[in-house]
DNA sequence: CTCGAATTGACAGCACGCTAACAAATCGTC
DNA sequence: GACGATTTGTTAGCGTGCTGTCAATTCGAG
């Protein structure tokens, strides 16, 4: 029998932790590119395809208010470009200019370096088994944590 | 063969919406009791021993400075007391106060009852297999981090 | 004992998450 | 087509993480 509030405590202190070293791993890998972690994500966001403020937050699991002002930074940067949203005369569709582009590429080659580094240091096994732990454990808590409606 | 970069991003991006969920846990449980979920998080360092603001900050991986302001927030609140410290005139000892104890007892079954949900949920065996896959990462994730020296 | 190095607390300011509240646009039902 | 409900963008303000910088204190090498 184990104590199941012992237990949970030290699993949130550990993603607590997890959150931090990650956030430090992608500040580091942005900012020479002239990004920030955050900048990244939205602008990684509107890679494949151009979305709207709301579409980027409900995929990041963050508010709408929190992508527009990155995205208003982004735009004054010159990185992000406001296209006409065929469907919606007020919610214009976000994408990438060249040079969001240019800084998505230059952050690339470090990207793939760190994430060498930690294959090497999992294993290729171990680095598939603790994502998908992360995964289950997050389905877990999306099921104990109904979402808010906004 | 698999894409290290591609699972870098996605464990990244699962444990950032992890975070999310367990502060969101946290924030929901700490603020009937009249904290949020940082002052919990404070005043559950020091509830085996006083320490100082540097001590704490060290075992939560967070900067001193962070630590401080929540602090002297909670010694406004009356809920932190600070106690002078033989080894040290400048730091001082902090240690919950009667009513920071309180507090941290309020909480106490809310939590007791949200970490049986979460063993429901996943069952014993697996909550464990998760923890540890966790610390598992957290340990992978401290080899590539080198700790900031402040 | 002395003096430079390291630790600690304090204060200021920034980044980015959040909620609250509002108007504009769209959608759905009648 | 009309009208209430929903979605979206916008603005404002707060909480808490961070860095930078300084003075006070303690530690350690000589």
């Amino acid at each position: 029998m184990i104590d199941a509030q012992e237990k949970l405590s030290s699993m949130a202190l550990t993603v607590f932790a997890l959150n931090g070293l990650f956030l430090t791993v992608a500040e580091g890998l942005a900012v020479p590119a002239g990004l920030t972690a955050t900048r990244w994500q939205v602008l990684g966001a509107v890679l494949r395809e151009p979305l709207t403020q709301a579409e980027i937050a409900r995929r990041m699991g963050i508010t709408r208010q929190s992508v527009q002002r990155t995205a208003n930074q982004l735009a004054e940067d010159g990185m992000l470009a406001m296209i006409p949203n065929p469907s919606h005369r007020k919610a214009m569709l976000l994408q990438p200019t060249e040079k969001g582009l240019a800084a998505i590429r230059a952050i690339h080659p470090q990207h793939a370096a760190f994430a060498g580094r930690l294959k090497t240091e999992l294993g290729e096994e171990r680095m598939v088994r603790l994502s998908d732990a992360l995964t289950e454990l997050r389905s877990a808590m999306d099921h104990l944590v109904p979402a808010e409606a906004d």
